[in-house]
DNA sequence: ACCTGAACACCGTTCAAGT
DNA sequence: ACCTGAACACCGTTCAAGT
């Protein structure tokens, strides 16, 4: 059931998925799944607990850097295998035993690399959602967009805002399209990341 | 009709904002809304407009990392006023005019200083969400917990999250107490928000 | 005791009928 | 032409009736 419920959320989006359309698809009645599941909320917990499950443990024997690092890009992977996941966490009031879990030995790292309990705490709330794997991209233009369309929005609002224009123009592979494929996302989440890191590993050294 | 749907918003949540309840507020029959608004989509790009017009303009004659700490901060003091709005606005598809224009003058503000065009493409991913006043606050128990479930939640899961559970109670400013109230989210933000700021301030002095 | 169909209390939006 | 009530196509969940 909860195999079902992810397969169908990855293929046709979280919005797709009701407890009615999921009991059709498994060939039972609506009712049928609360003998399973409490609620809605507590279906996708469960979703979110087969995503995070999917997250390599911590290399062993590495600097907390690295070990941080890995995790972290093991962590967006998953994500990014259920495009999903980042909404439904985000809209979560309470984390479940393994997503506390992970964020546990998340934490342990950065102690285990020397950085005081007050130190994690901050450092933590920096990486904020970054720690699953997603950065909050406000406006997702990475979901496909007509080119055309994108080309049209653009030369009606470049004029307007000539800032915004460069750096989409600026991103652009290709120097005659007018607005590119968007950006490199792997490439943004790992030159912030990599800044974060560079900014905890400066603090550390200071205390 | 904006005004009462941010009030309502405001008051009791976004999840109570329905198109027939805010009908029924206004006196009126629901399909009258539709005089004004499209969809509901509609209905919630104004009053994300609402928000975001609420957000200073950049001070002048500053230097760029005083403008956009001072800006990110003016943004934040919008986004408390209005406790739905970071929801909404991540769940949007496209950014408003509105909110393109505050993108833009952010972007001004980072070339302005001597950043260039990739640079600030990249420092703007960084700061994401940020951006605007918000830290993915992944799982916000920062909302009305009664402190003894709280207590009892961490008597639990403590022994299983020790790294977990000497963040909370090192946040608690009482030592007495098990969990404390919570982080405080603007020394949060502000901590992670000057992190990036030097971070970009290292980068631009490297390049 | 278990299962399940119908029903409840909602949604956002369409559309045809009324003025 | 404008307005609006009823209707449509959904939700998640309750609950009483059936086995």
């Amino acid at each position: 059931m909860l195999r079902a419920a992810v397969a169908r959320a990855d293929k046709a989006g979280i919005e797709s998925l009701s407890m009615r359309r999921l009991a059709e698809e498994l060939g039972v009645v609506p009712m049928a799944l609360y003998k399973h599941v409490a609620n809605k909320e507590e279906l996708l917990d469960g979703m979110i607990d087969v995503v995070v499950g999917e997250i390599d443990p911590p290399v062993a024997g590495a600097g907390w850097k690295s070990a941080v690092r890995q995790r972290i890009l093991s962590a967006r992977r998953a994500l990014l295998r259920h495009p999903w996941a980042s909404q439904v966490m985000e809209s979560k009031q309470n984390p479940t035993p393994l997503v506390l879990a992970y964020m546990d030995t998340m934490i342990g790292l950065f102690r285990a690399g020397g950085f005081s309990v007050n130190l994690t705490h901050h450092v933590m709330h920096t990486i904020g959602s970054r720690v699953l794997g997603f950065s909050q991209e406000l406006f997702n233009d990475s979901s496909t967009i007509d080119p055309e369309v994108a080309a049209a929005m653009m030369r009606e609002l470049g004029p307007k805002f000539p800032n915004v224009l460069a750096i989409a123009t600026a991103a652009s592979h290709e120097e005659a399209s007018v607005v590119g494929p968007g950006c490199d996302d792997q490439y943004e989440f790992e030159f912030a990341l990599d800044l974060l890191l560079d900014g905890f590993e400066r603090l550390l050294q200071r205390a």
